[in-house]
RNA sequence: CGGGGUGUAGCGCAGUGGCUAGCGCACCUGCUUUGGGAGCAGGGGGCCGACGGUUCAAGUCCGUCCACCCCGACCA
């Protein structure tokens, strides 16, 4: 391709409203350009780019054994409702009506819309294992689009399906889809992790999810530097100590707290660790109150207590409510005495604890010497904290590390969630009626590449790896006013594209600055430049990666640059 | 949804209520220059986010709305 012929525009300056590198990049190299809030075209350069990591995704896919089909982006109303995501998935489901007001969703995920195919088709075991996937646009109308195409509102990904007989088919499809993510991250150049996570609003019993490690990610993930241990935040485990095991219980006492809500002001206004204070936290659960107690230096992972109260919606308690169920305003509750309260989860870290203070259900008072089982009962005790960097691994007790990455890939073992409500069966061997074992495995294409670029860049652009690398190759010829240089170039152009190499032509009558830093910025991994060296028929070829620079003689160019190909691609 | 901020040329930004709204980059023409974002000269491009108000006069003041960005939506 020929730059002069790729409507291919740079920009010198970094845009407003980009935050993090790969979002700047990718406006400045003229990859993407918004249209609104998470929503972007994706321009000539980009696209080149998601077309590189879908082939890798289905090639690996199809070696897989997966079937590629294409699924509607609208969603009937009636699919969503069989399994009661129609309300359940929330305001993050888009939804339309057509000219006769009936009902659509633009598929956030396409669970509900697999599985009719697959009720409509699979009849007999002997039908089955099948895994079909499809690379499409998704729409989710996310709280807040950030970071340009990393969280977007309309986004492509590949999602696949497996249905299986039985549990150990359906184990084996995860294993499978497993490595299969693990080859296509490879691939694509990335350095990931897999973890495990919560399952969210996909449901089903476990997943893992493949992060990019990367400074900007937005999700937090533990990390076991002793043993194989990593997690999601928003599921990790972690072990503290038990805090003053040795200690006698002594008797319940209420004191003034004149004004001391938080857990810091009243740590230091009773001249005890926060971690001696236990906060009393009442959320609203599906419409019922429920409390919370968990020591006064942890975070509650809400998560975790979403999961444990298995609730749709939860949301914190209003003042108001507060008022109601302690009698005192919002920064006094104490586990003890509580009005319309369901259900008191306290967390793990107190299992043993002794002499904690909580708040005393009186405006400016709290209550020293609170013991668990004695002063208050809480109905279930399990983990409801946030990890911390420090507390232990739940394997082998060695001290967990937070690291931040991006979530690119997410596999699923679903169960039998959606057959069972929307009547996936097939026949065994035994005639017998069952119903399909799914799992589901998502990889958010255009993420990829605005992970990779956080990954790979520095101070002058983007560093591709060279399996996505819009182009393999940039030639540029350093003075388009030398014939020698421009006629040598077009030569090679036409030698390396007949050999296989996708070859970017700077042929553009700017000065060699510009055409340096343009390639630098848009970052093809290897450039050849047209300049001096023509006369003794010498091409300068260097490494967008290494910085590497080398000579190669007008005979050879071709021969190395596709050995460098092969070298690289490996990489 | 709560708080904060910003809307002026393709991009980045100036602009005291007062003349024909500017600057840098980008774009077009010409000349010079030509291995790391050149110089000179000339030029094109604006419903100043929208609507309503105040005023002799509004990009500027007031109100409403819209869009976009940031923080938060979790500690009692």
């Amino acid at each position: 391709m020929r730059w002069s012929r790729t409507l291919l525009e740079t920009i010198k300056e970094n845009p407003a409203e980009a935050e993090v590198a790969s979002h700047q990049l990718m406006v400045r190299a003229g990859m993407i350009h918004k249209v609104a809030a998470g929503l972007y075209d994706y321009l000539p350069l980009g696209w080149r780019v998601l077309r590189k990591i879908e082939q890798i995704i289905r090639e690996e896919m199809d070696t897989a054994g997966a079937l590629e089909v294409q699924l509607p982006i609208l969603a009937p109303a009636e699919l969503w409702r069989e399994t009661g995501r129609w309300t359940q998935y929330g305001a993050e489901l888009f939804r339309i009506q057509d000219r006769h007001g009936r009902e659509f969703a633009l598929g956030p995920t396409h669970e509900e819309v697999i599985t009719d195919i697959v009720r409509r088709t699979v009849r007999s075991y002997r039908q089955l294992p099948v895994n079909l996937y499809q690379i499409h646009t998704k729409f989710r109308d996310e709280i807040r689009p950030r970071f340009g195409v990393m969280r977007a509102r309309e986004f492509i990904m590949k999602d696949a399906y497996s249905f299986d007989r039985d549990e150990m088919g359906a184990e084996a499809a995860y294993e499978k889809m497993f490595q299969t993510y693990q080859r296509i991250f490879q691939r694509c150049g990335l350095r990931f992790k897999a973890v495990e996570a919560d399952s969210g609003s996909m449901g089903g019993s476990f997943s893992s999810e493949f992060m990019v490690l990367a400074e900007t990610g937005e999700e937090a993930i533990a990390g076991c530097p002793q043993c194989s241990y990593a997690a999601n935040i928003e599921k990790a485990v972690g072990k503290l100590p038990v805090i003053s095991p040795e200690e006698k219980p002594i008797a319940m006492e209420l004191v003034s707290t004149p004004g001391k809500h938080t857990v810091e002001e009243v740590a230091e206004f009773l001249q005890v660790p926060s971690s001696r204070l236990a906060k009393t936290l009442i959320y609203e659960a599906d419409k019922n109150l429920v409390a919370v107690v968990i020591r006064g230096d942890r975070e509650v992972n809400e998560v975790k207590l979403k999961n444990a109260l298995n609730a749709q919606e939860l949301v914190m308690a209003g003042p108001e409510q507060i008022q109601a169920a302690t009698g005192a305003p919002v920064g006094f509750s104490g586990p003890f005495g509580l009005q319309g309260v369901g259900r008191i989860l306290m967390d793990d870290s107190l299992e043993q604890a002794i002499n904690l203070v909580t708040g005393g259900n009186h405006a400016d008072t709290h209550a020293q010497g609170v013991n668990p089982g004695r002063d208050f009962q809480p109905t279930q005790v399990l983990d409801l904290k946030n990890v911390q960097a420090g507390d232990l691994c739940p394997k082998c007790r060695a001290t967990l590390k937070i690291e931040r990455g991006i979530e690119v890939g997410h596999v699923f073992k679903l169960g039998l969630k959606y057959s069972q409500a929307m009547r996936a069966v097939f026949l065994d061997e035994g005639g017998e009626e069952r119903f399909c074992v799914m799992g589901c495995y998502g990889i958010g294409v255009s993420r990829i590449a605005a992970a990779a670029i956080e990954q790979n860049h520095d101070e002058h652009g983007i560093i591709w790896p060279l399996s996505i690398a819009p182009y393999q190759v940039i030639l540029l010829p350093v003075s388009p006013k030398d014939p020698r240089a421009t006629e040598m170039a077009e030569e090679v152009y036409a030698e390396l594209r007949s050999g296989g190499v996708e070859v970017l032509l700077d042929d553009r009558d700017e000065r060699a600055g510009i055409k340096f830093k343009d390639a630098d910025l848009i970052g093809i991994p290897i450039r050849l430049t047209f300049g001096r060296g023509v006369a003794e028929n010498l091409i300068e070829l260097k490494r967008r990666d290494n910085g590497a620079v080398e000579m190669v003689s007008r005979m050879e160019i071709t021969a190395r640059v596709q050995a460098l190909c092969a070298e690289m691609t490996g990489l």
